[in-house]
Parts: C-alpha cells; structure tokens; sequence
DNA sequence: TCCAAACCCTTGGATGTCCTAGTATATTGC
DNA sequence: GCAATATACTAGGACATCCAAGGGTTTGGA
C-alpha cells in the first residue's frame, strides 16, 4: 500500500503528544496506537493466505470454531460469543459460508428460536487446509520471539480479562 | 456485545491447537489472536469516547495529523502514508470531515495532481477537545502497566519495522 | 392459563477498509 | 517537443463491523 516511511509514525505521534503537554499518557498513546497498526499488519498477512482458498478471516474464524466444536455443529448465538463479535456478524459470515456450501444452517431440534451451523464436508476440508497454510505461513513465521509471545499472551490476557471478556483464571 | 465468557476463548483455541499436533505454533496463535481481540476492544472504547464529539477514530487520526502540520494542511497522498492507509480511506475521511466543516479541501499550489487538505478553525477545536477526551478517558486509563507499556512500544515496534512500514531507529 | 419479558436471528443502514479502474496532471526519456 | 511512464485522487464494488428494529419462540410469574 505503501513504501517504507523514512520515521516511525507512531514515535513521532509519541513525540509530539509530549511535546504538547500529554507527556503522561504519550507511551499508553504509543502502545495502543501499534497495537492498532500491529492488527493492521497481521489481518492483511492473515487475508493474503486465505484468499486462495476462498476465505476471509471472518469466515475462516467461524470455519475453525466449528472444526473443534465435537458435533461439527453450534448454536448462532454459541458462535457469536465464542467469536465475540456481534451476532450480526456471524448472521453475514453464515450466509456466505453457506453460499459456498462449507456450513449448513439448520433448526435446532429442542429450541425454536435457535438455528445451528453446521460444518459440510467440503466445509471441515477447507478448514484443514486453510490452518495448515495460516500455521505455516503466518503464526510459524509471525516474527515475534518466544519470550516476547508469552509476554503477549499474558499481557494481552489481563487486558482483556479486565475487559470484561471472560471470568475465569 | 455480550457478558463475560466463563473461559478465555484464545486460551482454549490455543490448547485446541496443542490437541490436533500444532504445538510448535499454538503460542504465536494465541498472541496473534490476542493482539485482534484487543484491538478490537480499545477501537470500541475510543470510538465510544469519540461518538458525542460525531467523529469516528478514522477522522479523528486525519484531524489529529492535521493540527500537528505546522501549516495544519497536508496533501492526500501525505496523509495516506502517514496513517497508513488506503488512499481512498483518507478520500473517504476527508469527504465526511469536509461535509461537517471540519477540514477544507484546496489545490495545491504547484502540483495540479495533488489536493490538499486543510484544518478549519471548528476543526482545530474539535480535534483539541476530542484529544483531551482520548487522553483522559483512554490513554490515561489504558489498564497497561507502565512496563508493559514500553515493552509493548519495543515489541509492536520491532514488528512494524520488519514488516516494512519505516526504515529508521 | 396466559401475557409480559427475555431471547434468537435477520433485515436495513451507517462506517471503514481494501481493490480495481478511470481521469487528470507531472515527469522522463528519446 | 512529444510520447510513454509515473503519480494523485476518486468512483464503484466487495466485505466486515456495529446499531436499531422487527418478527418468531420460550420462559416465568400472576
């Protein structure tokens, strides 16, 4: 989209937070800033290997979720919260998915008001090939040492567990 | 969205990596996922602290940019690289911004190719206030400690560099 | 029993991001 | 000087996310 910028944008946002008085909360501004750009980074990389096969990480996300659920199947509103995205979301990734015939949507057998995805075969294939490709191609080479990827996750985990995302350890 | 999980659904993704034989890269997953959850997370709290002030983030980065030129204007194509986005993002942002009087857009005076664009005083003001509201409500509560902070800079920075996105430090 | 409140999913609308073209202006090279 | 190439912006389209609202289903208390 670009070519390399000569300077870091964000350490010249740093900068001039401080310079304009903000020095307290100039390196939170940083950190979450790259936080931001990092994601950036991450979902085009993440989107450039599923494009072959068809997939978004959208759907790739909810492909997977489905892939590791023992029936193959889970509720809409099970998916929406796993996922933590709006149930909107999964409603759209559904159709779509759906479309390519890699789930099936269907009522659920108890609850009126519920529909549940379900994975085809063609659906649990594709979820296969397209980890082997993210595993190899993305989170095998993410550039992130050892120690700095705990670090993540447990930094990461405690915002996010302070966030309000989960309850437990 | 939703009420808190009873688990952390990226600490069970990662041992569901673990279980089906990707162990080697369940870590860098994790971290990876983490860094989009959390993202998502700190969009939606600056979006919400952005929303009464009717700017979104996206405009909010292009006002801030601006107030910091010294001539508070900035050619497209400048604004694009510097946040580091898709030209037609910042057409886009522009379009709104200009519609609430927020910026101006003027020809460049030398190169009839480029469009500069331009902070209006309302726009100043905005950009200001919208910024002391960030600071207070987000980047001063962000829930990182001071330490994770920097090493969160060091780390994301290191990545964005090798991702490509500047040359310098 | 029965109706109100809660829950589930979908539709429609607003935003943002990117990509692919298309138009206009500059620059370069012969 | 002029054609070929490069650069800058915008229009249109595909996707994703969220919110607000609507219609169907369950649940629970009077």
């Amino acid at each position: 989209m670009g070519s390399p910028l000569p300077r870091d944008p964000i350490a010249d946002a740093q900068r001039n937070w401080e310079r304009h008085g903000w020095g307290e909360v100039a390196a939170p501004m940083a950190a979450i800033t790259a936080i931001m750009r990092t994601q950036q980074i991450l979902l085009a990389r993440i989107e450039g290997v599923l494009k072959p096969y068809g997939l978004t990480f959208a759907r790739y996300e909810l492909l997977a979720l489905l892939s590791f659920a023992r029936s193959g199947a889970l509720p809409m509103n099970k998916a929406s919260a796993l996922l933590q995205v709006h149930p909107t979301s999964v409603t759209n990734a559904v159709d779509r998915l759906e479309k390519a015939a890699l789930v099936v949507r269907s009522p659920h057998p108890t609850d009126g008001r519920t529909t549940l995805i379900e994975l085809t075969a063609e659906g649990r294939t594709l979820a296969k090939r397209a980890t082997t490709a993210l595993n190899n191609e993305v989170f095998g080479q993410s550039g992130f040492g050892d120690e700095d990827v705990e670090h993540l996750i447990r930094v990461l985990g405690d915002f996010r567990k302070a966030a309000g995302d989960f309850t437990d350890g």
